[in-house]
Parts: structure tokens; sequence; C-alpha cells
DNA sequence: ACATTTACATGATGATTATCATATTTAGCC
DNA sequence: GGCTAAATATGATAATCATCATGTAAATGT
């Protein structure tokens, strides 16, 4: 059955939220198209009518993610906190997009990988400017700060000995406290 | 036909090797069992005289690929140098297994998970015995450092743009020297 | 109101792939 | 040297899944 403008533009969020939190939750290849579309209260046929395959709809679910995530209020030391969490890592599905989607966006199109450059991107300049210092060390200090976060929650995450993931998210986020904390700008 | 004992071991190491730098290369799940074995020079019949399933298959690999992975000598600079270069970056399949399988490693057996656990502490006190000071220091700094190469490293592989991605290895390794530069012990 | 288009549902289809069944050959043991 | 069991090859099988085909109803434009 037909249905409203409106309700059609809110059916391809609802498949883009739904699409973002499996996807990093179980990754691309593990979440059927079916799956999606139950999740986002649809049937599987109607998925066509939104997205021309599944690779397009992955790159559009990169896309889309990554504009939700930039709205959000940025405080660097909070952030970190909060990243590098027991609670982030044991929910990878609410959680950070880059942690729960990067590595399995290397063999995804250019489209989803242009995405990501974007995420990523974006991510340093955010980073980057809850730092002090000279611009350059400011953005070196914030790519580090980076990928150690990503690099910390992906092998917390993969590893079976809960004492040295917990010790793994605590360290990182140590570090990052000393390294940047001193740098930190406003509270 | 069957073949010797000595022949049967070695085509047992051929399909771990095999199925290592395929996983690498293209994931756990992109790569058949039948692919493996034709990279083995075996047929994909044979493959249950060797392992229980697929995912058997993926936990002995990480089994054997860390024991391989223990083998070689060490130096930090060195390592750090040729980690976080491009040549690196573009062939996972004979890359770090970490950075080519971490991610995926969340989603497989309990083996396999522990197999990434020990293969993760191996990593750390390794690059922990090439830094200076005291023994806490040493660990939290060997912990940043291996969280921020494979986080740099998991990165630089999923961005389309080049010139970030560069950015990416060259920063991180600026900042590995910087920070453990001045720590690493002996040439 | 009507005609038409469209958004979605239901129900194929064809490809892929892990795993199993069976055949074949020969190593290992007597 | 011959027997037996093992190692691999060849050839199913059954499940899964992306995508397509078609039906249906209601929204949209006139």
């Amino acid at each position: 059955m037909r249905v409203t403008r409106g309700q059609m533009a809110q059916n391809r969020i609802r498949i883009l939220d739904a699409a973002s939190e499996l996807f990093r939750e179980k990754g691309f290849d593990a979440i059927t198209v079916a799956e999606i579309m139950n999740a986002a209260g649809l049937t599987h046929g109607g998925f066509y009518g939104h997205f021309n395959s599944k690779e397009d709809l992955v790159a559009k679910t990169l896309d889309h993610v990554f504009k939700v995530d930039s709205n959000a209020s940025f405080n660097l030391s909070d952030y970190v906190e909060r990243y590098l969490s027991p609670l982030h890592r044991d929910n990878p599905g609410k959680g950070c997009p880059t942690a729960g989607m990067v590595a399995e966006t290397r063999h995804q199109s250019e489209a989803a990988r242009h995405a990501m450059s974007d995420g990523t991107r974006a991510q340093i300049d955010r980073i980057a400017s809850g730092i002090n210092g000279e611009p350059a060390e400011r953005r070196r200090l914030a790519i580090v700060t980076w990928a150690a976060m990503v690099g910390t929650m992906i092998i917390a995450r993969a590893i079976e000995e809960q004492a040295l993931s917990d010790e793994l998210l605590t360290e990182t986020r140590t570090w990052i406290d000393e390294a940047v904390g001193g740098g930190v700008q406003g509270n």
C-alpha cells in the first residue's frame, strides 16, 4: 500500500537508522536486507524503492550516521571518558560508527570509503579543537588520540579476556587524560 | 588419494598459511573454504579431514599466525617504521594479523577471541620491552602505542582519500618516534 | 471523484557456499 | 606383497540471501 511522501521519507530514515545500528552491531555481511527492513517495520520487498542495492545502502548509511554524529555537542574529556568505557565496548550497536564499521569499510564501495574519509576528517578536526597548542601539534595529537581510541575499542571488543580488555580501556584513557588533559580547552 | 603423514602435516600448514593470508586480505566471511583449499593446492572436500568447520579454521588460523609472528626478531623503531608505511597499508594479506583480523574477530568463536587475547598480550609485552622507564609507564605507553598503530592502520586502509590516509601514517609514526624514541632500548 | 502513479507487500529465482556422501588411491602395517 | 584405513577428490545437498516480478491499495494531481 502506498504511503504519504512524508511517511516515505520517514521510512527511509527508519531504514537508515536500523541499518546503522545493525551494521555496527553485527557487521555489513552478517546483516541481511530483510533483517534491516524488519527492524524498520517494513518488509524486504520495499527495500529497492529506497536504495539501489545493499552496497548502496552501506554507503548511504555511513553518510547518514556521520551526519547525525556531527550534531552532538562536544567536550573532549567527557567524550573520551564515555568512549573508553565498558558500556560503550559492550554496546557497539549504539556506539561509535567508526569503531563499529571502519574495518569492514575497507571492503566496501568507493562511496562508502568516501563517507568514511569525511567522517574521519571531521572527527580529527573535532578532537583537535579540544586540544591546546600549535596547530600542527594539535592535529598530530588529535590523530594519535583518535587512532588510539578506535584501536583500543576494536581490540577491547575482540579479545576474550576481560581483564585485559578492561585494562586497555583504562590505560588508554589515563594516557589521553595526561597527554591531552593539560591541553583541553574550555571546561 | 592418500598422502604421507609428513605430507598431510605440510598440507595442514599450507591450509593455515593460505587461510591466514586470504583472511587478512578479504576477511573471514568473504573467503570461502574452497578458495582457501585451492590456494593451498587442494580441493574443498579434503577440508573436513583437517578442521571441524570454517569456524574452527578461523580459530586455528589465529593461533597459527600469532605463533609464527612471535618468532620474528624485534626492534621497536624498525617495526614501527615498517608498520606505519603505505606498503603495509596496501598489502594487508602479507601484513599484521591484528590489523587485518581484529575487528572481525569480535564476531567469531570464543576460541578465536582467545587466540586474539594471547596475540594482543604478547604484542603489548614485546612493545613494552622496547621502551624505557617504570614498568607501569612502559606498559601504558605500549598499550597506547599498539592501539594507535592498529587504529591508524585500520582507518588508513578504510578511507578513500589517500592524502589523509598518508597523513595518518606519518603523524602517528612521528608521534611514536617522539614519545617512545627517547625511551627505546638497544639500537 | 477519477485516473494514475507509487510505495510497499508477497512470493519467486538464481547464485553462492558450508557441509556431507561417496569414490579413489595409496600409505602404513602385518 | 597384500590388506586396511586414511587422505583427498568429486559430486551432491540444503540453506541462505540479494534481487526481481507481480499484486494491491492508497496517495496525488486534475
